[in-house]
Parts: C-alpha cells; structure tokens; sequence
DNA sequence: ATCCTCCCCTAC
DNA sequence: TAAGGTAGGGGAGGAT
C-alpha cells in the first residue's frame, strides 16, 4: 500500500515519461541476466542503485501483469531494431521460433495462447499480431495500486508465494499456460476469482473509472459541481469526444496495414468460436459484426476476419494519454470511460469551438496514433449525439437551430439512458423516433415509465438536457460480480467463492479507502428448463435474486464481509449447483478515516460523526457527558453502542442503536460542543476506556488528562488502598485482548463491551466475580462454537495491558491464575534460572545497575537468617522452608508453599503483625526493585500469590494493598510500565 | 410522505 | 472452449 502510494505520487512528476522505459529495461536486464547469464549487464546493475533495485522488484511483485510488460522492452527494442513486426520475448527458445515463423509472416499470437489463435494453415488472413498486444510503453503505475483491483493483485500475489517467480521469463509464461489451461471454472481454479478479473474485459471497463478518480482528482476543476443541474441559464459548449472502436484501434495502432482490414478484439479465436467480440473496426463493422457477437458468427460474415487480442496495458496507456490531452485543453472533463469524456469548454473556449476540437482530435491521433470523433452542442445530451453521427473520425456540430431537424428521425434507442426494454416498450406503441415521442403527453409517458423516466424522454425527445459536466463524482457503492465460469458442485465450493469474492471487495473498499454499511449478494441461478448455456462457461439463462443487509457501522473488514456474504448466501436458499453467478456489492458508503477511527483509536470520533440529528442533539444537551443520574445509564447505552456499531450482526439490544443514521453522518464533533472539563462525570469519565480518554483528551486538546492526573491525586489521597487506576492515556493502545480474539471478527467488540461494562459494575464496589466476567464472555464464545480455552491468552505477553490494567483486582487475579505463568514472555527480557539464583543468593547488592534500598542487605542467606531470627512465626516457617528448599528458588516459589502457613499469620494489631509487615514489605520492595529490569513475570507471579492471599489473611491484604501502587506506578520502569512497553 | 429492499435497466 | 463487470439510477411494493 505505501509503495502504491509512492507511484501514485511519482505519477503526477513530469520525469515520469521520460524514466519509465529506463526502469523498465533495467528490470528486463536484471531478469534476464539473473535467469540466463547470457548477457551482461553488469554496467546497467551498477547504474542501478539499491533504492531502485526494491522499488523495481516491489514494482515487479506488485502485480501478473508485469509479466507482460516484463518483456515488452525487449519486445520494442527489438521491434527497432528488426522488423516492424516486433517479436514477443517469452522465453529464448519462444523468441528464436518467432523469429523464423516471423519470416513466414506467421503470426506469433499463438505462441502466447497455445491452440487458441492457431493458424489454420490455410487461412493467412487470419493472422494476428501477437506482438501488438505486447508493444506499448510500459507504464508501471498503471498496474500498480492504480486501482483497488490492482491492490488486490498486489496482496494476491504476494499471498500465492509467486513472488520470487519473476525471475524467471520462462517459467512465468508456463505459470501463466498452467494456470490458463485450468483456470475455466471455479470448480477447477482455486484462485478463479483473481484471475477472472485479471482477464475480464468488462472489469477493466468497469473499474476504469476508479482509475481515472484517483489519477485525476487533484487535478483543477476536478471538484464536483455543486448540484446535478444547471440553473444559470447561460448557454454552454459542451463537446462529448470518444475514440473509434478503442480497443481494436488500440491494438493495431502500430500495425497500419491492419488499419482498412477487418478486425476484432476477442478473447479466443479458437473454431469453436464462442468467444465474444469485444470491438470492431469499421472495415469489420461493414461485414454486419458487432460487439457481443460469438466468433464463428463474424467469422461467418467474414471468414478473413482478422482476430486480435485484448492489450490491457495499452488501453490504459493510451487512455492516459487521451486524457492527458483533454486535460490541456479543459479543466471541466468528465471522464465516461477510457475512451470516453464529456468537456464543458463554456469557461475555456477563446477560439471557435470546432477548431478546438480539430485541433484536440489532431492531437490525440499524432500521440496516440488512434483516431476520435467528437460531438459538438449545447448540452451533454445533444453533443453525445453529434458524436455519434460524426463517427468514425468525425465531429460534428449541432448549433441550436437544428436540434428539431436532428432529432425528429432519431431513433429513440439512440437517446442515452433508453434500452432495450423502453425503446421496446415503445416501439409496442408505435413511437420510435424521437419527433413521435414529442407527440405524447407527459401524463401517458408518467402511467407508463414512472416519474423519471417519463420526464427524461420528455425533455431528451426535445433535446433539453440541464445535467452539467461534473468532473468526479461520488463512489457510492463498491462490489465484484462473476457471472461466467461460476460452477459449484458443493457447499464448500460456494463457500470458498465467496471468501475470495468477500476478499476481492473488502480490497477494493480499501483500495478506494471506503467502508459500507450495506452488503449486498447478488446470486444467479440456472433458470428452470434452461439447458446448458450456447456460450462456454456462460450464465445462460438465470434467475437473479439478491438479499441485502444494513449494519449500523460501516466495515471493510474481510472477515465481517465473509460472515455476512455467507448468511446473505444461505438466506436465499439456493441449490449450489444451480448457481450461475455470484455478486457483492457494499453501499451506504463512508470514507474510511471515519470508520476506521473505530478501530484506531477514533470510537468515540467515529460514534459522534455518525450520529443522527436525534444523537447529535443529544450530545449537544450533553447527555453523554454530564452527571445527572441518567447520565451513566445513558453513557452505558451508548458505550453499548459504540460496541453494536461495529459488531453488525451480533444484534446488541440498544435504543440508540435502532436510531437511523442517515444524514449527517459526516459532521465532525467542534470543540464549541464540548462541555467544559468541570461539567464531565468524573464517575462516567473514569470508566471510560483508555482509547476513549485519548481521544477525548485531543478533543480537549490535551487538558483532560491533566485533568484526569488532578482527580487521580485527590482520590489517591482519599483511599491508597483504591486498586483501580484512571486509565492510561495512551494514544496508540489497540483494545483488543489478544490476537486470537481477531478471528471472531466484530464479536470482539461484544467481548469488549462486556468487559467495558464489567469495569462499570466493578467500579461500584459491586465486584462483578470473575466468574461472572468469564462465563459473559463464555456466552457469547459459545454462540461461535469455541471454548472458553481458546479465548484465553497463553500468558500476559499476548495480552493487551491497557486492557489488563482496566480489570477489576478480581478479574485480573483470576485470568492471571488460568495462564500458564512459567512461559517466558520474551526471551530478551527473560531471565534464566541461573540468574535467579544468584539474584536471590546475593540480594542483588552487586549489581551495579541495579542500586536497590537494602534495608536488609548481603546475602539471601543472611536474609534468610533475619526471617528466621524474627519474632514472626510466620517468618519463621517461610525461612526454615527456605532452608530445606534448594536454594535456587526464586521468592514466588517460596511464597508458593506460604498458602499452608497462612494460619500462622499474626493477630492484626499486634507488635508480631506489624514487624512481619513490615519485613515482608520491605523484602518485597527489595525484591521489586531487582527484579524489575530482568523478570517482570517473576515479580507478577509474588504479586498474584500477595492477591491470592490476601482474600485469606489479613496481613497479605495489607501487604498486598501497599506493594500495588509501587508496582504500578512506583517508578518509570515499573512492571506496569514495562510490560507496556513491552507488549 | 418517506424510506427500504429487491429487483430491473442502462452505459461504458 | 473463455474470462457475461461495475456502478448509478429508478420503480414496485411494503414498512413505518
């Protein structure tokens, strides 16, 4: 993602263009002789220095379709240096064959996919230039991050381990081979999805447009007009331009005797010919083909059609390219596709607009060696119409005037926006050009259309049209759809499909940095009687239904999206062999900063944007935060929904969160709403979680915690033996116990919730038992069918201590007795046995980094004696067990065996009580301070062992209550603080 | 009246 | 064999 960031920002530098073929042939010259040897390059490798080197492999990892642009430099130097054929470099051995097969004028399409574009022997005519697919000028950034899609091949690649198989020329094309041979159905690709839209034509169409947002949208005049009509009344210019047949122009723009012959774009041009064209020249078009066409159909009309393939990278070059020159002319361009934009020259127009647009459609053909034709009027509408008129290699201007001419034999399946079904619908009537439409009443069109619609074929009949040019608009809804090659034997197969369909749009969200709150599959099926569909692999005929579901908080998580991808799947109740295509789609989108604060440390952010007027006005009243007697209950609700929010499905009871959040979503919390710090419920403030403190310590700009330190002391002062702590304010803490809880997905929030909510009752003296807290969370584990071991950390090291230090005394006891305590935490910080010993032995007194308070100073053994010497029965016992223990045991050990000597504890009050304290006090103040640098589990396990006690004796609980401040926030390096810092 | 879900239609 | 996606918009009908 980072790197993707860098080549979208070097993108936008000039030096772009004129460094990219170096970088790519260094790339080449660093495959090339890493993988044969045959060719030195070593001056090229020196040039190349060590930052180049990681971005150029990150580059090549970063996406399949480096592969092809792997080679193409090799490709066009050749291409200089040869012939005007230009020789696709597979492989060495590929390369030489091409070359004879070159002199032969044979095509060497075939080389790349095998059978498919195999020529008949007898039909030269059906050649195709291989090389012409491959022959562009590389443009790394256009398949790098570009687009969420190239993001998601770029974590895909990565995943699959092909990372290091860039290296290698050869074996990358029988990567490709392999994987093509068996990539047909899901049933036989386990990676179908990514590699369907890897060759998707009507993805690339589809996800064009993200491309473009994120290419241009810095650009000026990208910010969206405000409103979707234009009321000044001021008559515009609008010119519509679009390239001639792009993605056959594209391909053979380099192959000029191509150029008066038929040709089309196609996948296959096997005979059995059930390959789609994708676009035809217009030599081709004169045959009667089309797009959408099968391939032995056209081949029927023209049996010397000559069949290209698709050339992604070209296409998005010469896009580039295309728009690069729109954009020197207009700063108003709306992008309609790759080939396609509308330019409203109303505000940059000096000259005659149809020499503009000459000049503009000169232009385009002396870079991009592809003709367009352009539309010239005073609406979007009518220039979209001239276009079309004016195609191939035309422009054509509609001056008002002659709008009512043009339009009265137009056909009213021209008009944008009527299909099929309306132009049919019409045509059921007897209307089919626009001059009869006019004819009909607004009324009769409204019974018949709807409001909309009607109103749109009223005004597009008489040519009105106030939509503006509206350079980047609004992402409203993210998804991936297959409909070809869906084929599933068993449930798990579906399943599988939608993890990679869940994957594939959880990356795409991202991709874009949005996150949605409506999830949406879609699923088609065979419909009943339909044989098996006319197109290999198709869809054929199909039902399609779909389930939707709208969660309170926006997610672009993958594993909520795969959860609700799966129930959505079972809620429609579809027999899995019958399914023919699958689509998710996630709506109601938010931008991610927003959300994503749930997750890093912006809940409360993120819960406060997305209120509703109805919490707004809440948060305003002040509710969430003064200290009225409601106020806790309210904050409890709303933690709770804080929690809901993210946690989706799981179906936490709130009022709020049935409240609909819809407008306003995106408003922002200003300082002005805050109320003042003396107004905030210190009892609410201090249950608060840690991350929500921070955060609401940056909206008070800092003084919260100050605030916070204040209060802290005053109750210090009230009650030293007060376990609990206000939280720590710490900007990065994530809440979430342990890694593991991960995998439950939203359903940790619940558990954090519970927790939150456990602290709450907890706070109150009314000591929620750690049983209670552990069977809250057994209840909501169960429902996922997991064990309550399973939830549970291995020991504190994979806790999360901001968390941990939140528990109540009780809670924290009990968790730390289930861990298997004698596991090290980390083996730079854990110290051995043998340390310990001589710890112990020596008191620690000789080691200079630790300039401990020896109250009792020298040995342990001596320290061993002053216990045993003491009026303390119960130092007595600990020193004589101490005696007859080897002596290697650290002091939790010893304290271990102290549980059956509890009943020797002194009568508190008497001389033998306090002088046992306050030895036992000292001793572990002692033993803190030396042990707290090299074994901070050690000391925990005394201090669990204090806690463990003290619900026994009085004494421990003494003890323990005066031990805790120290330890947890004595001094800087406290086990508190370490642990921290260590986790 | 307004919103939501489940479609369908359309353009590229 | 072949890669029938994506996203916006709107209507019907039901819920509120």
């Amino acid at each position: 993602m980072k790197l993707s960031a860098f080549f979208s920002g070097k993108q936008n530098g000039i030096q772009y263009q004129s460094n990219q073929n170096d970088d790519n042939k260094d790339l080449e010259f660093q495959t090339s002789s890493a993988q044969e040897g045959s060719r030195d390059q070593t001056e090229s490798c020196e040039q190349q220095g060590p930052l180049l080197n990681v971005e150029v492999s990150e580059d090549s990892l970063s996406s399949d379709e480096h592969r092809v642009p792997l080679m193409n430099v090799e490709v066009a130097e050749d291409s200089l240096s040869s012939d005007e054929h230009g020789v696709p470099l597979m492989n060495v051995e590929v390369a030489e064959d091409s070359l004879s097969s070159d002199e032969h004028g044979v095509s060497t399409f075939e080389e790349r996919d095998g059978e498919d574009f195999a020529v008949d022997e007898d039909d030269n005519a059906c050649k195709i230039a291989f090389s012409e697919s491959m022959d562009n000028d590389m443009d790394p950034e256009l398949h790098v991050a570009q687009s969420p899609d190239a993001t998601s091949r770029f974590s895909d690649v990565c995943g699959t381990g092909s990372v290091g198989s860039h290296l290698s020329i050869g074996s990358l094309e029988k990567d490709t081979a392999k994987s093509s041979s068996r990539s047909h159905s899901t049933l036989t690709d386990p990676n179908f999805v990514e590699n369907y839209f890897k060759h998707s034509r009507l993805h690339f169409i589809g996800t064009w447009r993200n491309r473009y947002r994120k290419r241009f949208s810095n650009l000026p005049g990208a910010k969206s007009s405000k409103g979707n009509n234009d009321h000044s009344g001021k008559k515009k210019t609008i010119i519509h331009i679009d390239m001639d047949c792009f993605f056959v122009s594209v391909v053979i723009r380099n192959r000029p005797e191509l150029h008066d012959k038929p040709v089309a774009v196609c996948h296959s041009d096997n005979p059995k010919g059930t390959a789609e064209i994708s676009s035809a020249n217009y030599p081709a078009r004169n045959y009667g083909i089309k797009a959408g066409m099968f391939v032995r159909d056209a081949k029927a009309r023209c049996p010397h059609l000559t069949v290209v393939p698709y050339n992604f990278d070209a296409y998005g070059e010469v896009a580039d390219q295309f728009y690069g020159i729109l954009h020197k002319y207009c700063t108003k361009v709306q992008a309609l596709s790759c080939d396609e934009a509308f330019l409203d020259m109303t505000e940059c127009l000096h000259d005659n607009p149809e020499e503009v647009t000459e000049r503009m459609r000169n232009e385009i053909f002396g870079t991009t060696k592809c003709t367009a034709s352009a539309g010239i009027a005073e609406n979007r509408l009518l220039a979209r119409l001239a276009t079309r008129s004016a195609k191939p290699n035309g422009q054509l201007f509609i001056s008002s005037e002659k709008v009512d001419d043009y339009l009265s034999t137009l056909p009213i399946k021209a008009l944008p926006g009527i299909g099929y079904t309306v132009s049919d619908k019409l045509k059921s009537n007897e209307v089919e050009h626009c001059g009869q439409l006019r004819n009909i009443s607004k009324d009769a069109l409204h019974k018949d259309f709807g409001k909309k619609i009607s109103n749109m074929l009223w005004n597009y009949c008489r040519g009105i049209d106030h939509s503006v040019v509206e350079a980047v608009q609004e992402t409203k809804s993210v998804g991936a759809e297959v409909n070809w090659g869906v084929r599933f034997n068993e449930n798990k197969d579906a399943d599988n499909f939608l993890v990679n369909l869940s994957k594939e749009v959880s990356l795409r969200l991202q991709g874009c940095g949005l996150q949605g709150r409506t999830i949406t599959l879609k699923v088609k099926t065979r419909r009943k009687g339909a044989g098996e569909p006319l197109k290999f692999m198709g869809c054929g005929d199909c039902e399609t239904m779909s389930r939707s579901t709208t969660m309170t908080g926006a997610t672009d998580n993958l594993v909520t999206l795969q959860r609700i991808a799966r129930q959505l799947f079972a809620a429609l109740h579809v027999d899995v062999k019958e399914v023919r295509g699958v689509g998710l789609k996630m709506s109601k989108l938010e931008h991610a900063d927003l959300g994503r604060g749930a997750q890093q440390g912006n809940m409360l952010k993120s819960w406060l944007g997305s209120s509703s007027e109805k919490l707004k006005k809440q948060c305003s009243e002040r509710t969430c935060f003064l200290g009225n007697s409601d106020g806790a209950g309210a904050t409890t609700s709303e933690v709770r929904n804080l929690g809901s929010s993210r946690s989706s499905l799981t179906g936490v009871a709130s009022d709020l969160s049935k409240v609909k959040l819809t407008s306003g979503r995106s408003t922002r919390v200003h300082a002005a709403e805050l109320p003042p710090l003396s107004e905030l419920d210190l009892e609410v403030l201090k249950n608060l979680p840690p991350e929500i403190i921070s955060e609401m310590n940056d909206m008070y700009k800092g003084e919260l915690h100050g605030f916070l330190c204040t209060i802290k002391g005053d109750e210090g002062k009230e009650s030293n033996s007060k376990s609990r702590v206000l939280p720590a304010v710490n900007q990065n803490s994530v809440p979430v116990c342990n890694a593991r809880l991960h995998q439950y997905g939203e359903r940790t929030d619940s558990i954090h919730l519970e927790k939150r909510n456990n602290i709450k009752g907890a706070s109150d003296q009314e000591v929620q038992t750690a049983h209670a807290s552990c069977s809250r969370a057994n209840e909501l584990i169960d429902t996922e069918s997991v064990t309550r071991l399973d939830f549970m950390p291995n020991s504190l090291s994979q806790a999360d201590f901001t968390v941990l230090q939140e528990l109540p005394e009780d809670v924290k006891a009990d968790l730390f007795n289930v861990l298997p305590l004698h596991r090290p935490i980390d083996p730079t910080c854990r110290t051995s046995n043998v340390t310990e010993n001589k710890s112990l032995k020596n008191g620690g007194t000789d080691d200079p980094k630790n300039p401990v308070i020896c109250v009792l100073p020298g040995s342990s053994q001596k320290w061993a004696e002053q216990l045993r010497v003491s009026s303390s029965l119960l130092l007595n016992a600990i020193a004589e067990q101490h005696a007859n223990s080897i002596s290697s045991q650290p002091l939790s050990s010893i304290l271990e065996h102290v549980a059956s000597l509890l009943p020797l504890c002194p009568t508190p009050g008497s001389e033998e009580w306090s002088d046992t304290l306050s030895r036992l006090s000292v001793l572990l103040t002692e033993y803190i301070h030396l042990k707290v640098d090299s074994d901070i589990e050690e000391l925990y396990k005394c201090f669990l062992l204090l806690k463990r006690f003290s619900s026994a004796s009085e004494l421990f609980l003494e003890l323990h209550n005066s031990i805790l401040p120290l330890l947890q926030y004595g001094w800087p390096s406290s086990p508190y603080h370490l642990w921290l810092s260590q986790t």
